[in-house]
DNA sequence: TTGATAACGGGAATCATTGTCAATAAGCCG
DNA sequence: CGGCTTATTGACAATGATTCCCGTTATCAA
């Protein structure tokens, strides 16, 4: 992954490892119990799923219960924020819109879902 | 509003007088301690915006730190899910789409937002 | 006005997440 | 291959938003 400032620990890796075998959203705590075998800590769970986040390789969203749900990031695709005035464009990652898509499209029974996001406002300069 | 099934109390009323003079999202502890003087408890403040978001009178989102944020709904505004087959759509409204423009544009500097959202997926009976 | 019952409120309970800290094990140097 | 330094781990405690509980109070149709 693009993490160079953490340790390689079998932790670690189960963890990576079985996010990668794990297609959907997945809890911390969802992961503590199928990854029981492994026996990986909860803690180190949250830390790793934390370092993860920041390192910009998971997505994650945070459901109806408060809970946060995690996965693997896939492309680098993105969205655009732009200046309605001048064109002023300013790329941005929108974790909740791709949970959002997903789990939208599926709760009507949809499959395969692509979206569009973009936002439009006026930029400081142009105010 | 558009609730016909709850009963109009003193605290109810304060809580919605109290939303409208707020154009920004509040969290429930911070409208129970903006609205001290009105003397209505933190129990009902939950219990009155749960109600309230059910009835589709109020925007939610869940910020950063897990603490869900409130805010009286503007207009009919809403998104669509569509068929890449066979072109059946299905409106839908997202809060949290709503939400991330609002946070994501002023992030950026940016006023005035508005958005465009939309998903595209194979409905069950493309596949 | 009255009675049925929805709503209130204060405190306890819940539960995901974060903090603590002694024990452990990467990674490094010789 | 051994030690050394220090990040990481994990059991457990602590936190904090939200929900639950339940005796009390207020609403409102009759
Ligand atoms: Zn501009
Ligand atoms: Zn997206
Ligand atoms: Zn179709
Ligand atoms: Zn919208």
């Amino acid at each position: 992954m693009s993490a160079p400032t953490k340790r390689n620990t079998r932790q670690r890796r189960a963890i990576i490892d079985f996010l990668k075998t794990r297609k959907e959203f997945i809890s911390a705590k969802e992961l503590y119990s199928e990854m029981e075998d492994s026996k990986v800590g909860l803690s180190t769970i949250y830390r790793a799923l934390s370092d993860l986040v920041n390192d910009g390789d998971l997505d994650v969203f945070i459901d109806n219960d408060g809970e946060s749900r995690f996965r693997l990031c896939g492309s680098h695709h993105h969205h655009h924020l732009l200046c309605r005035k001048c064109g002023k464009s300013v790329e941005f990652q929108a974790p909740e819109a791709e949970a959002l898509a997903e789990r939208l499209g599926a709760s009507e029974g949809f499959s395969e879902m692509e979206h569009r996001l973009e936002i439009i406002g006026t930029c400081r300069e142009c105010v």
